[in-house]
DNA sequence: GCAAAAGTGTTGGGCATACACCCATGA
DNA sequence: TCATGGGTGTATGCCCAACACTTTTGC
């Protein structure tokens, strides 16, 4: 029985929102099949180098792949299963983008909750890389698939230990009704307007702006931001 | 920069109680360092093959290293640090009884909550494998005693959500006394006895014996036990 | 009878749920 | 004036936390 002297990976689940639903980055694959060109999508992610820790080479293949920096990531599970490099078009892919006779990669899953912003946008282009709406998401390479949806998993639990990370999702100033929408989308299910008012009146460090929405059609809504500082003063 | 060829473990946190303490199965490693010879302790943990799932090869190497079979284990972290297999000690331990000249392994920690009772012992010491109470676990080989401290952090969480996991800790039959502390080590608080009896009448899938302790000088206590199928129920 | 652990009830506060109407604004 | 979403209060039930004494048993 050999031992395996496995190839190791990461791949980057990074989450977005953009006020109405939540959006997955992703970058396109170009591949060749029977010398047909086809392009698909796939996770953010790559081989490690032998020198850097896991985390390192999370965010060196994030900012490789997207142009993106200081994004906080948080390792989330590993995947290996053995089928996981057999599709033909994932090994065809990977001979010719990774130059790599593969038997199996090993691929430590990372995540991300990021605002989707401007800023983070602005070279998203250059790289082939957008955010796709998670309903709208088709086969993806590899196990990609399963690994985003392991994600929301595990989203659902972090976010119990770790309510401020839902505010990374969201823009500085933000409207209850933004809140609202991103908790349901989350728990996946609807919550109640006025008892989602009071929810937010008792969390100490969501503080309520005097400044409103301005030009919409109709009553105007509150803004609201984090306050990290109330945050982690309330956590200690 | 070189591509990282590595080495995959797994590594595997049998946690088990004795009706005092949390308890981690460890095994012994002989090591050899100029000419002395030396015992340490380590996880169960080995390589694994090229054709093997991770969780596959989870439960081979915990057989190969313990005896145990049909244990039921949980993926939680991966382990990719550079500096992790960095040790002269552990280097050296590696190239004796790997054969095996590594760079760097990276591991995937599995987690499993069991009954200490006889048939799991029977054989353990064959296989130079016992139960160390967790207080009393001293430096371990490579960065085992950092993978179990982060084991008890996923235990926290993970018992949120499947409370059945925590009577896999405990024998058939059980004292309130001996769920409470329990409850305590891994909360690592103290509770109230009477409100604990409440929260135990409760969890339906909890059910009274009419069976007590014999022979203890003082009142006996009644027991209880965990009923699955109750429980299923209820969770669906 | 005493040491040691088992077992038992009540109260108050906080938090989640359910539920319906008026307000502000632009078109 | 109408369409659209913003924003508000009350009543109820549940769960949790706090708190002290009596019971059983072996020695």
């Amino acid at each position: 029985m050999a031992l395996a002297n496995n190839h190791i990976s990461v791949d980057c689940v990074i989450i977005g929102f953009d006020g109405e639903q939540l959006n997955v980055l992703l970058i396109e694959r170009v591949c060749e099949e029977k010398g047909e060109w086809t392009h698909d999508m796939k996770l953010p992610g790559s081989l490690i180098y032998q020198d850097e820790d896991l985390d390192e080479a999370a965010a060196r293949v994030l900012q490789e792949l997207t142009g993106l920096k200081n994004v906080n990531m948080v390792q989330f599970k590993a995947f290996g299963s053995k089928d996981r490099t057999k599709n033909p078009k994932d090994v065809h892919w990977l001979e010719r983008a990774m130059e790599l006779k593969v038997d199996r990669i090993v691929t430590i899953a990372y995540l991300s909750m990021v605002k989707i912003d401007r800023k983070l946008n602005s070279h998203l282009a250059d790289y082939k890389a957008s955010w796709v709406p998670l309903k709208q998401i088709r086969t993806l390479a590899f196990d990609h698939n399963l690994i985003i949806k392991e994600a929301l998993m595990y989203i659902r639990q972090y976010v119990e230990f770790n309510p401020a990370a839902l505010f990374e999702l969201l823009p500085r100033k933000f409207t209850a009704l933004q809140l609202r929408v991103l908790f349901e989308l989350i728990y996946e299910k609807e919550l109640d307007v006025r008892n989602f008012h009071k929810k937010i009146a008792m969390m100490e460090y969501v503080v309520a702006l005097e400044e409103r929405q301005q030009g919409v059609s109709h009553r105007a809504a509150r803004y609201y931001r984090f306050d990290k500082k109330i945050y982690n003063k309330l956590r200690h």
